[in-house]
DNA sequence: ATAATAGTCTAACAATCATTAGATTGTTTC
DNA sequence: GAAACAATCTAATGATTGTTAGACTATTAT
């Protein structure tokens, strides 16, 4: 009895590891990042707007949870998702905080309220139309994201060229554009910049994560061996 | 850009509330025993082998994630799950351990590898088997779990009863036994006093969260109200 | 070699958390 | 009414965290 209430303990103690990982904002926030493909430490950092310091102390605790696996590629650490289901929790725990927090609801409400979102759900029809060239669906994360992992027929157009590479849109379409998911804002900032510039443009407010596609590892760069 | 960046770090930690609330070894216990059913403080307290005060605390973090909702009754305060979400969630966490930590398997194995354990998979035969009467399934958790929700054509038998009511038991049929999920010890003990007496038993190591089945609210005991 | 880059490790601070004790609030029972 | 019970609140403790700075280790470029 004394015995099986140790085991007992030992068992909720590892499942409470990965809450633990799953309790602090920026760790949640590098996740995210992590589900659109693998990253070297300093772009992780860059990103999420903190310092690689803590940067590498948060991946650390990640790392310590196995929720993330890391590969040294020459002078970079790349960081990577263990495993597509840690992109399904991801998506979980996002879902159920959602359910349950009227806090996040409105300030999700915030984001996409203004501009006209896409309700999911019809991803068929949506790939259906996207195929068949009805509507242009554009993903405007950063390339490398892009090549990692990205929506079928979706054409990349990172958001900080998309002014100057309007003309490669055609103008009769409507434009569907995501990022890295609800809670990413650059689709929005290009919807708003389309429809400013006379653009029919949608937001849909998902990403690969919430589509279940996983990104692929890129082979690590072998470039040439300088000596060796 | 100032402005968008606060909105995006509020997001994040309203999902880190979740995982806050997930980071707690005692505060999973509760979540489990929740999806069992409905249960008073000092009923938690007890189960989980903790003092009242401690079970409060730790309850009152699960709602202030809005995860566990209470209602008086009359002397007692009554906690349940808020959602069937909530339980989905439970399992999510901690299907995606087991996935990840190799010590969390090792210490499951230990549990479960000695006594003929039921691999899952197979529910709808099990059902189909139970519905004929070709074999027992055995809920051994105390009644009012029972009542609260159970899996299809089980039979309520709670482990402090087991040893006086074996005699209720058919002699030639397999007995199915299960409790409040994997990382309960009920149905072991259960299985192993079972074929000390010549049973022909075997653990399923799952319960009415894994199943999906949520338990049911019993009504507020109106009892008479003594006054008023 | 030397310098620059990318990242980790250690130590240290403040902030937060788990846990317990003591006082307090309702509710029921006598 | 008084006593017993169920639960919470407050305050205090020690232990864990988040965060930053400084020293350190690889790797690449010059």
């Amino acid at each position: 009895m004394e015995n099986s209430r140790r085991i007992k303990d030992l068992l909720y103690e590892q499942v409470a590891r990965i809450g633990k990982a799953a309790s602090s904002p920026k760790r949640l926030e590098l996740i995210e990042l992590l589900c659109q493909g693998e990253k070297s430490v300093d772009t992780l950092a860059r990103e999420a707007s903190i310092s690689m310091k803590l940067a590498s102390a948060h991946l650390r605790e990640l790392r310590s949870a196995r929720l993330v696996d890391t590969e040294k590629q020459g002078k970079n650490v790349v960081y990577r998702i263990a495993n597509r289901a840690v992109a399904e929790f991801w998506v979980s725990i996002r879902s159920l905080a959602e359910d349950r927090l009227v806090e996040l609801k409105m300030a999700l409400a915030q984001l996409t309220s203004d501009p006209g979102a896409l309700m999911p759900q019809d991803r068929e029809s949506l790939v259906k139309a996207a195929k068949k060239g009805d509507l242009v669906v554009l993903d405007v994360r950063p390339s490398a994201e892009y090549e990692a992992a990205h929506l079928p027929y979706a054409q990349s157009m990172p958001i900080d060229e998309l002014r100057s590479r309007l003309a490669e849109l055609p103008q009769g379409k409507t434009i569907v554009a995501y990022c890295r998911g609800p809670y990413c804002l650059m689709a929005v900032d290009a919807v708003n910049l389309l429809k400013q510039q006379g653009f029919e443009a949608i937001h849909l407010p998902e990403g690969v994560a919430e589509w279940g596609i996983a990104p692929v590892r890129t082979a690590a760069k072998t470039a040439y061996p300088s000596s060796l």
